[in-house]
DNA sequence: GTTGTTGCAAAGAATTTGCAACATA
DNA sequence: TATGTTGCAAATTCTTTGCAACAAC
């Protein structure tokens, strides 16, 4: 999905500083804070009002295009290719890698069947030490 | 595991407004924010200081005995049996059910050896509606 | 042109810290 | 008794809001 789309998908205007935020969160794995993004942006020479960073990544993750994740006394922000969640976390260096599980998915059904529930979504998050970084890297 | 037990594996002493924030926090299946559970054991008779009870979250979630939610803005906490978290959270009602899942064990396994990954911990969850909120009830 | 967006400054909340009195082991 | 804990008040963030200038459709 470009920048455009995913704005479109969330009602809102394609500007400047929003195509900024979405650009910067497409190259990055990880999970961001709207004051990290906010200080990247400007050292990247794309100054975005900190008041608009927060908007923008409030709005995006309301229409659920990004997940929120509680980073010690912040929210930070990542972007999720869909409505499924499959994460390999490292814990040290903080990579994200993305899983595909046919098992998961499998799971999911089952599960929330047996409960009565109807399923809006789920997540999957595997947390661990990466092979570099426990070589020391 | 006690309170006192929680609490000693936290490496923390026994205080009487530990015990009331850990009883409070056994008593609920979802999660609570640290303002919640204040005004929550001010009702209940049992004052404990908003600072304690920040300091004694945040002390059990660095021991491993809470997880760690974002519930818009705030940091929501809740008490994880062990170290497998697999959860049914209705998202009308916020009510969260424990699930136990070998498929889900076996796929983290698999999964973080593919990848080189040390596995440390894991988390799945289901989002949905839950029948009684379905009914309308 | 109409309506949505930006960003500053200010307000509002959540969370942390300093420190003296107090409780636990 | 020695050391960890409490809670108040103050200080620090993080996050939201009011509003006038500006940009997208």
């Amino acid at each position: 999905m470009s920048p455009d789309d995913a704005l479109r998908t969330a009602g809102l205007r394609a500007t400047r500083q929003r195509r900024s935020v979405l650009a910067s969160l497409r190259q990055r794995p990880d999970a961001v804070t709207a004051q990290d993004l906010h200080a990247e942006l400007r050292r990247a020479g794309e100054p975005v009002g900190l008041t608009t960073v927060y908007r923008t990544l409030t709005a995006l993750a309301d229409a659920g295009l990004l997940d929120v994740l509680p980073r010690d006394g912040e929210q930070a922000f990542r972007r999720c290719g869909d409505v499924h969640h499959h994460h390999l976390v490292c814990e040290t260096c903080n990579r994200v890698e993305e899983l595909s599980a046919d098992e998961v998915e499998r799971w999911v059904s089952d599960a929330a069947a047996r409960h009565g529930f109807a399923v809006t979504g789920h997540r999957a998050d595997i947390f661990g030490i990466c092979a570099a970084c426990r070589a020391g890297v």
